[in-house]
RNA sequence: CUUCUGUGGAUCAUCCGG
């Protein structure tokens, strides 16, 4: 059982899930038990695989098949939870546990402070941390639970706040590790506080912290988005002769550097530097290319490199049509633009609000009120989940139209969704 | 503590104003 256990994770981090359940079946067949990790670790997968509603049923099949879901179980689940952005549901979870008797631990809620962070509820985790020192030993916050939060309070331009945060960490004797570092120093730097930024990595190397890939590309990050290509540039020989290597992301972070000055043809360029280094180009760095096609009026070439690109073997995603769809857009090829979104799903992909908005964005500015609406209306059919930036994009569209009726009539819709004018 | 499961750091698309 270990045997197939180890392998139905491997296929799951590879991206195999239907295979990983084939696995589990063939295991069931052969008459070998499952376990508990077996379980979990299917629950995992299923779910890192984008198959929610299969991780939930394997749930209740080992409920049913008298297995007994131990925390590991519940702790996936509230991180599913979270990740669909239901905390209702993570929290109810997180109560199960201790139902239960089982022990929430603190991995449990490092995930549910993680899954506050990524839904904008820093201020939250940040809560649940100090809480956490109260309850005694067994949670005693770790090196995950401050790079959680200080990572939320960043995202969330609290800077200051999460450098408190960090002060208070090593007053609790919590050796800072390179993930640390790394948050802050791309929150410091992306945010021009450079003084700051390299002093902490001095104070880095002297704690004999080794800067790794991770770190070299969020500087990088930082100095490409605000426009230092050059100094960008430097780091990337430095790394290629000297190390830590260069992986995709380094490679597409300064491609897209390239392309946020409009330089397309040294996009192109590092893409072969890219390709020469052994590092394979994944659908990030295509998707920088056509942003940068599409910026300077080619949709034309990424509409022909789309195809090239499936050749090689790599999928486009949402994203890459997204990007695709607000080229056409622009270009005021809406008829493309709706049919490529209508293809989506033949394509293997599920439409998602942010590619709707864009359409629907383009219908705004380009055509009538009219066909704006009928795609807005047809939300459900595709299962799509409006939220704000879908009504926003609309009352703008209706003011576009002089149609101020209809605008109030959206504006007075957003709270009977759920959701509240930002 | 012979082997298997859960948490944290870096890159890409959408709304208004400027």
């Amino acid at each position: 059982v270990v045997t197939y256990n180890t392998v139905i994770h491997g296929l799951c981090k590879e991206g195999l899930a239907q295979e990983s359940l084939e696995l589990f079946r063939v295991m069931k067949d052969k008459q070998v038990i499952p376990t508990v990790f077996t379980y979990n670790t299917l629950i995992w997968g299923l779910s890192l695989n984008g198959y929610d509603d299969n991780a939930r049923s394997l749930f209740e099949e080992m409920e049913s098949v008298g297995i007994e879901p131990d925390v590991v179980t519940y702790t996936t689940l509230v991180k599913i939870m979270c990740k669909l952005g239901n905390l209702v549901e993570a929290y109810r979870f997180l109560e199960a546990t201790i139902e239960r008797g089982l022990k929430p631990d603190i991995v449990t809620y490092n995930t549910l402070m993680n899954g506050l962070c990524e839904m904008g509820k820093a201020t939250k985790a940040m809560q649940l941390l100090s809480k956490m020192h109260e309850l005694g030993d067994h949670f005693k916050p770790d090196a995950v639970s401050y790079t959680t939060v200080i990572g939320g309070l960043c995202k969330d331009g609290s800077l200051d706040r999460a450098l408190l945060l960090y002060v208070e960490m090593i007053s609790y004797s919590i050796k800072p590790d390179i993930h640390i570092y790394s948050s802050l120093i791309h929150c410091l730097s992306s945010a021009g506080r450079w003084e700051e930024a390299m002093s902490l990595l001095s104070e880095m190397k002297e704690k004999g912290v080794m800067a790794d890939c991770v770190m070299y590309t969020a500087v990088i990050d930082a100095l490409c988005k605000d426009g230092k290509i050059q100094t960008a540039g430097i780091l990337l020989d430095k790394m290629l002769k000297d190390g830590p290597q260069p992986n995709a992301i380094t490679f597409n972070t300064i491609i897209d550097g390239f392309v946020l000055l409009n330089n397309i043809q040294e996009a192109e360029d590092l893409l072969k530097v890219m390709k020469a280094n052994g590092v394979s180009p994944d659908a990030v760095s295509y998707n920088n290319l056509f942003k940068g096609y599409c910026k300077c009026g080619n949709t034309q070439r990424a509409l022909e490199m789309l195809n090239n690109m499936t050749d090689e073997g790599i999928k486009p995603t949402i994203i890459t049509y997204g990007i695709v769809l607000r080229g056409l857009c622009k270009e005021n090829k809406l008829e493309l633009a709706k049919s490529m979104f209508d293809d989506l799903k033949n394509r293997g992909l599920h439409p998602n609000v942010v590619a709707f908005n864009i359409l629907l964005d383009g219908l705004c500015k380009a055509k009538s009120l009219e066909e704006a609406l009928e795609l807005f209306y047809k939300a459900g059919e595709y299962s799509v989940e409006l939220d704000i930036i879908s009504f926003n994009t609309i009352i703008d569209g209706c003011f576009r139209s002089g149609n101020l009726q209809m605008a109030s009539k959206m504006f007075d819709e957003i709270s009977s969704k759920g959701l509240s004018p930002n």
